[in-house]
RNA sequence: GCGCGGAUGGUCUAGUGGUAGGACAUGAGCUUCCCAAGCUCAUAGCCCGGGUUCAAUUCCCGGUCCGCGCACCA
């Protein structure tokens, strides 16, 4: 069994997640996190937002899954989130229509999907292709996008349509002026959510990998292209760089210090590189194998159309590498673009530390002289004026100023322009932020921490199956067992497993079989310590506690319990302290 | 979406034109003083639809889902 399979079924199996409403079928890229599955991503939830808005001091959102229209088509969702299709009238197949043109041998077209649909249908006319399933004619067929988003209607009627978001991250954007006032317009601020992104994927595959519907956990961080990362926190961090440079030179990946890569320029946005440093120290904390995960910056034609420079947190499973996390630079594109659909302001006045005074020259024109003059071309004249003040004052040295309209030569004495050079006061300037945008798959997340920490060993000849997650993202955090289930001793476990509740701890209690049995199923759903009431228990009130990955046991007062395991968990001290 | 392969209790599987057997797991009980022991009993299964047939879990067709390769992955 390859390992997908062996996690698939333990996931299964243990309540990891499982496909949903198998009852019915089962239904393609959606699946169900099960009791352990809810609780561990919970966990790796609350340790990213301990790690990306707690610590660093960002705010979270909650915004709605389905947003109208209009807002995908300001994002470009609508027109570009999208694939050519081609049906065949005879056969109902549908066919990839950029790819048919690419792959017919007379043509020399290599990138169709670039090409505006008409002309696809075009080259497919021209070349004559056929139906690659049938074999009828397609000239005739209209080539139409598939778009991925799930289209939706909003209230009765179809007048408002609305699409689930395909990413978190719109939600964040369509709001920011909103965020921008909570900042109290000051930058840099970061604005993160959890949620739910929908997706139709033509082929969703590989378990939990790629599915219709997932959480992401995203963070847009509101930058002033001049502010810098406080880069000296990480700056030692080691980092695995797999660079364009290396993916298409040595093949390797390097590994260098947050500060080296920016040095060495090989990280360019100083942002980048300080998320990535912050993130491979939390990826290890979540127990992420630092021995199968790399960041890979993306291709030259991987990138995005909004994107400058993007790397992708790279997890390796089974032999694949999937991506966990891209960290893109998105500019200003998305606020720009909301800013032209709305007409609203998307930028935040950012205050100099001192005003500055500025010489503007300016153009005050005679309008009784031009209007008379120059007729309906008056007001463009004007404009034209406005313009060259702003781009070429010295042209107003002369006597008279000259500007083109429309091919048109006009001629018009400089005082009547009433041009001057005026003293403005700026106190500051209207900035659109640069966004930083780390955008985490949260499923892929559960299934690499699931996959790094699946291990099978052997304990006195006996094999075993365990999950070596780290305390603070494990399911459960303590089995609690009586020794055997008689002479009191399942009561007194059971009223330490809710002593141990009433202490904020994830408890699960189990007095069914061989204690050797109990410890088995809980190493195999990962809980990290197992504690035992035996007879001794009763006598002087301690327990055993007995550690996951090395089976050890050491005896602990009740009394300290609470505060031993919780110390563990957190990971104020180790098994080894105890 | 294309091609190839697959689908039998919760899991892993055997097998069959006459409705299915095992292992593990699970539950009850016995046993058991710290690592999947043993014994007894119990629960539980042929993906869906159509066709062929007296009879289909088995053969054929279609679908759904899963895996792999291709494509896709903003």
């Amino acid at each position: 069994m390859s390992e997908g399979d062996r996690l698939s079924e333990l996931a299964k199996r243990r309540g990891f997640f499982n496909q949903t409403a198998a009852a019915y079928g089962g239904v393609a890229g959606f699946y169900t996190y099960g009791p352990q599955g809810a609780a561990l991503k919970d966990n790796i939830e609350a340790a990213w937002r301990d790690r990306y808005v707690t610590r660093e001091g960002h705010m979270e959102i909650d915004a709605p899954t389905v947003l109208p229209e209009p807002v995908f088509e300001a994002s470009g969702h609508v027109e570009t989130f999208t694939d050519m299709l081609v049906e065949c009238v005879e056969c109902g197949e549908s066919h990839r229509a950029d790819h048919l043109v690419e792959d017919h041998p007379e043509s020399t077209v290599e990138d169709a999907e670039a090409l505006p649909n008409e002309e696809v249908g075009e080259l497919i006319a021209d070349h004559d292709i056929d139906c690659p399933a049938c074999g009828t004619p397609l000239a005739e067929e209209p080539v139409e996008d598939f778009n991925l988003m799930f289209e939706t209607n909003i209230g009765p009627g179809s007048s408002s349509p609305g699409y689930l978001r395909p990413e978190t991250a719109q939600g964040i954007f369509v709001d920011f002026p909103q965020w921008a006032e909570y900042a109290r317009n000051q930058l840099p601020f970061g604005v993160a959510q959890i949620g739910k992104a929908y997706r139709n994927e033509i082929s969703p595959r590989k378990s939990i990998i790629r599915v219709r519907e997932f959480s992401q956990a995203e963070l847009e961080h509101f930058v002033d292209p001049d502010d810098e990362p406080p880069l000296e926190r990480v700056e030692d961090v080691e980092i695995p760089l797999y660079s364009v440079a290396q993916q298409q030179g040595e093949g390797s990946v390097k590994e260098m210090t947050v500060r080296e890569a920016v040095d060495e320029g090989v990280v360019d946005s100083p942002w980048l590189a300080y998320y990535l440093g912050i993130s491979k120290e939390w990826y290890e904390r979540i127990g992420v194998d630092m021995d199968r995960f790399r960041y890979r910056q993306h291709l030259a034609g991987e990138l995005s159309h909004y994107a400058s420079e993007c790397w992708d947190a790279e997890s390796e499973l089974g032999g694949d590498w999937v991506e966990l996390t891209g960290f893109a630079t998105r500019g200003t594109y998305d606020l720009d673009k909301h800013a032209e659909y709305t007409g609203e302001d998307f930028s935040v006045f950012q205050q100099y530390d001192e005003p500055v005074t500025v010489e503007r020259p300016t153009v005050d024109p005679e309008m009784s002289y031009l209007g008379p003059e120059f007729g309906n071309a008056a007001a463009d004249i004007v404009a034209e004026l406005e313009a060259l003040a702003e781009r070429d004052p010295d042209a107003f040295d002369a006597e008279a100023v000259t500007v083109e309209l429309d091919g048109e030569t006009y001629e018009i004495p400089t005082e009547k322009t009433g041009f001057a050079v005026e003293e403005v006061t700026e106190s500051g300037e209207h900035v659109t932020p640069h966004i930083i945008e780390p955008s985490f798959g949260v499923g892929r997340l559960i299934y690499t921490a699931l996959a790094h920490s699946y291990r099978e060993d052997e304990i006195d000849g006996d094999q075993r199956t365990r999950l070596a997650l780290p305390p603070e993202v494990a399911p459960t955090t303590v089995g609690v067992f009586p020794l055997m289930d008689k002479d009191g001793l399942g009561e007194r476990a059971r009223k330490l497993a809710s002593e141990l509740r009433a202490a904020g701890l994830e408890v699960t209690y189990d007095d069914s079989g061989a204690i050797g049995r109990r410890y088995r199923r809980q190493d195999e759903v990962g809980t990290p310590f197992c504690v035992t009431v035996d007879y001794d228990t009763l006598e002087a009130e301690t327990v055993t506690v007995r550690e996951r990955d090395s089976t050890d046991q050491v005896r602990v007062p009740i009394a300290e319990l609470p505060a031993t395991l919780s110390g563990l968990r957190d990971g104020d001290i180790t098994f080894d302290d105890i």
